[in-house]
DNA sequence: GTCTATATTTGGATAGAC
DNA sequence: GTCTATCCAAATATAGAC
């Protein structure tokens, strides 16, 4: 039984989360790590003493939760419309309004453990479910539901990605606007 | 005035391009690059006195001129869907069906120098300024070409990201079916 | 639990023989 | 033009004091 996670091991993640994020599995140093956490390289191993592969789990583990508590929220929303704009809002959030790239863009690379990719494909997974549920939800045939997940998560990525090319944070915003209609409509 | 490209150098920036696109420039280390090519490091280093940003320049600049003749093929097509099912085509072939990372993700991450990720940039606009140019032709008002061709490079970079999250390539093919009727409809 | 100090390996880069 | 050998810096990881 492992300990409860405190609001200090959340803080540290989501530290640990912006490296990883904006830098890669393999572009993130234990020296960036350090610095952003503010913990010296030696104090990171005290936490995880599996070194960096176990810090990215980690940052995978806290995106899940959080993610989680969001899907939850598009579940539990009468009004499946509104449930993704609050999707999209908290969306917005998370990705810094485009500013922030996707763990499951950046930490999937080659390079980083096999277990990483895995855990990011499953929490992709998640998230087609998640959306395929509103879309059922609106009306929409199994079939047909997800279809419109995999657009709505292929655009989320692909916003993000050209946001960071073209340094134009508006892409992110524009699709983000689109959810509603390509979920629930 | 450079020496013109010859085979050789063609193909040695194809192999090079491989392990940038797979790793990210971080990720792609002077001993991947090395096992790539067949060439010894030092060796590489003959050929790129300039070292590891040389050679993401050189793949950068390959691919332009790739992408360049794709383009110039759209822009001669006087049948604008036919020439933009050409594109995905040749798309499809760049990308491995969807096996293959774009250059424009992985090599624009935090830890990429600067001119690399304005390389980027400068190659994004030129893809989006050849399919905004054909939905012009297709009958589409600028502003809304802008935007359809700005759609259509979301979807191509989303696509090979939730392709290779979920190890799905079927995801970019299907993204390549929508185009013609995305760009020139 | 965090630190300084250090070990070990890998990565980027150069020198010089062939 | 490619190689072996080498250098130096950076990255991962550990030891042990506090």
């Amino acid at each position: 039984m492992g300990r409860t996670p405190n609001v200090d091991d959340e803080l540290m993640h989501a530290r640990l989360a912006e490296v990883f994020r904006a830098n890669g599995y393999a572009g993130a140093s234990l020296s960036d790590l350090s610095r952003a956490t503010g913990l010296q390289r030696a104090s990171l191993y005290h936490r995880f003493p599996d070194g960096k592969p176990a810090m990215a789990a980690a940052v995978l583990t806290s995106m899940e939760s959080h993610f989680g508590e969001i899907f939850e929220l598009l579940a539990s929303e009468p009004d499946t419309a509104e449930g993704v704009a609050e999707m999209a809002r908290r969306m917005a959030l998370v990705y810094r309004d485009g500013r922030m790239a996707c763990v499951l863009d950046t930490m999937t690379l080659i390079g980083a453990p096999p277990e990483i990719r895995a855990h990011a494909a499953r929490l992709a997974r998640a998230w087609l479910q998640a959306m395929a549920g509103a879309a059922v939800r609106a009306g929409a045939a199994e079939q047909d539901a997800e279809r419109r997940a995999r657009a709505a998560l292929v655009r989320i990525e692909g916003a993000l990605v050209v946001a960071r090319v073209l340094d134009d944070p508006s892409v992110f915003e524009q699709v983000l606007g689109e959810l509603p209609d390509l979920l629930a409509r």
